[in-house]
DNA sequence: AGTGTATTTATACGCTTGCATAATTAGATC
DNA sequence: GATCTAATTATGCAAGCGTATAAATACACT
């Protein structure tokens, strides 16, 4: 005889869609929060308000939704440092300069960002199909801010040779990378823009060119 | 009736110091082939050739080993890097040469190694007394840096404000931090020794003064 | 050789995990 | 408003986890 026993939880339905975006939100939460361990499917379940079979019933098995939920985080970061691009001026060297002021100040250089890029990197080793994505991802990165150093070198009327541009990349994307992850770690003993600032300056060293003034009109 | 039982695994008694550090390798093992999440107490035993219990004997807790084998590797790459300073010339500039090129090769700039420091970030990010520790790490790899980017300068006759080196530090940092960080995770897409020249060119451009040439002889 | 003990193995327990599956229910359709 | 179905909850299970503890054994000492 099953006297007082807990009312079933009551729900709604949802669109697919909605659902998903949920489910992938409370993921990055967990694993922000507490790292990818604290990632379970009951927790999550928990954070979308929602039991924890329903998780499977969107991801087949959960390496499919924290793999989302990584390449989520991964777009939602190029997105916003192209959108820093697209509100930009019209001259490559200023663009180039708005890409890197994008990266390395609010909402990419984040401590939730660190854990949650932190968190996923272990998986990167053990997982070849999230190797692969995060390949794909940094390269695209590395190839977009190439394309931004030729056309500033360009305007500034120097040359690109492509074995230059290459080498250009992989150093401005280890000065972007070096300054994002000292200013997520410890962001408050730097002062406001200190960052973006070093960065530019930096940029503008190894590249030989001025990214603030319009320069060089014939 | 118990037929057949298997025999009991014979064994040696080993020094406490080879013991822990067996251990501790055979942890380290398996974070570099399976990331944190693959390193139980019953891997790292069967590494180690050891049952699982003996663990327990040198590390109260599963905890306790991570964090030795965490703080070995950091004391190893620390060490290693200031091995190479030891080993390198009397002219400045090719100290902090050669202390770039020590970090961004061999053994210091390993897969490994990121992932256990990328799994470390995440402990980091909810104990406050990790976090100093590591914020202290950062500081005295950085106060290091800036010691020998200012000799760096004298001596190519550069003037070598506070401030300056300062902000120099922290960009040279960055470079080292973020070249790491692409060798580590994606080192095969690189020629050899590639990481380390493109920092070192880099390295060169920021400061405005060359890092291998004598130079500057009155 | 015998004894003692620190080291090591072996076994088991309680807990959590991801996953499977049955039972329920919200909301659209007629 | 009855019906039907997809979305959701509830329950259970087998495996693996870290840890505790008892039993065995290698080795030093006498």
């Amino acid at each position: 005889m099953k006297l007082n026993s807990a009312p079933r939880k009551s729900f709604r339905r949802e669109g697919e869609d909605k659902r998903r975006e949920d489910l992938i939100a409370a993921t990055l939460e967990c694993v922000a929060e507490r790292g990818l361990a604290g990632a379970t499917v009951r927790e999550i379940a928990l954070r979308a308000d929602v039991t924890a079979g329903l998780i499977r019933y969107y991801f087949p098995t959960k390496d499919e939704l924290i793999g989302a939920a990584y390449r989520a985080v991964m777009n939602r970061m190029t997105v916003q440092a192209s959108d820093a691009l697209k509100n930009a001026e019209n001259d490559p060297r200023a663009r180039l300069a708005a890409f890197v002021k994008a990266n390395l100040g609010q909402p990419i250089m984040d401590p939730y960002n660190l854990s949650l890029w932190a968190g996923f990197i272990t998986l990167v080793h053990a997982d070849p199909a999230m190797a692969m994505a995060h390949r794909d991802g940094y390269l695209a990165f590395r190839d977009e801010l190439e394309a931004l150093i030729r056309e500033a070198l360009l305007a500034a009327e120097k040359p690109a040779l492509p074995n230059h541009t290459r080498r250009h990349a992989i150093a401005v994307n280890a000065i972007i990378d070096g300054l994002w992850l000292e200013g997520c770690l410890a962001g408050d003993i730097f002062a406001d823009g200190e960052l973006a600032d070093t960065g530019i300056t930096a940029i503008e060293a190894v590249l030989g060119i001025s990214l603030k003034a319009e320069g060089g009109a014939t």
